[in-house]
DNA sequence: TATTGTTATACTCTATAACTATA
DNA sequence: TATAGTTATAGAGTATAACAATA
């Protein structure tokens, strides 16, 4: 059987040439994706928590913050409680910006996963989440 | 639910970072392995043909496969049909190196999956395959 | 004219270390 | 002293164009 690894990057690798511009049509680079992504589901206690969340170097965060907010679409603010942490969260166009990437970038999915059948389809969302949950 | 491109992502990016050093272990990088593997299974008609095969860049292979072969573990002939191309194949220590670190990777792949029960280890590697081949 | 292999070049991405301000 | 954010820099990875040999 083949390897596991060259499958998942095969497809990996695929998912991403098809997103990349349909996400750059939404003015988003695939980590922007990835960063209001994180910030949709719960604002970031800091700069260093948002770039564990979505597996991105601290250092490179700066400057995707610098612009997404730029952009208008995330906020920085001082943790009152650590004058040191950036809360960082979603504006409400930010909020909008990532809904209507998401549903584009959903299509493209359920695209992906046409070779599976519905109740495949399901299986594989569930076992692959699992399997990114646990680290 | 989760994106699915960043679960995948996420995934191959761990998994990624702990075959890294089982590989170099054996002398061999992620692509290195890659190309190996795919030799292992047959011959490359041309070096184009292996770059598409594992998905990589034709003008980089050069470069790989010019190290593989001075370390003795591929050996490029010229197509006597059509001298333009380079009929690419695995040396005895090839092979034997590729099977070496392929029963390596395949125990990293296993515990990965962990957290998978037999059966659905089973239908997930068969589903993957699936997606991987469909293009 | 088109294709295989090749080289060179420029560009992007990534990792590392060092600095500041706060704790 | 330790941590969050920041900056600068060097290195790896990647993409592109151009060329020689062959078809």
């Amino acid at each position: 059987m083949t390897d596991l690894g060259a499958s998942l990057a095969r497809i990996v690798r695929r998912l991403m040439k098809a997103e990349e511009p349909v996400l750059r049509a939404h003015g988003l680079s695939m980590w922007a994706y990835a960063a209001l992504s994180s910030l949709a589901e719960r604002p970031a206690t800091s700069q260093l928590a948002l770039a564990k969340a979505i597996g991105y170097d601290k250092t490179r965060l700066i400057g995707l913050l610098d612009e997404l907010a730029e952009a208008g679409l995330v906020v920085r603010e001082r943790d009152p409680a650590d004058r040191r942490s950036h809360i960082v969260r979603l504006t409400p166009a930010g909020e909008s910006r990532h809904a209507a990437a998401r549903a584009d970038i959903r299509a493209l999915e359920d695209d992906l996963l046409g070779a599976l059948s519905p109740t495949e389809q399901r299986q594989f969302r569930a076992m692959l989440a699992r399997l990114a949950d646990e680290s």
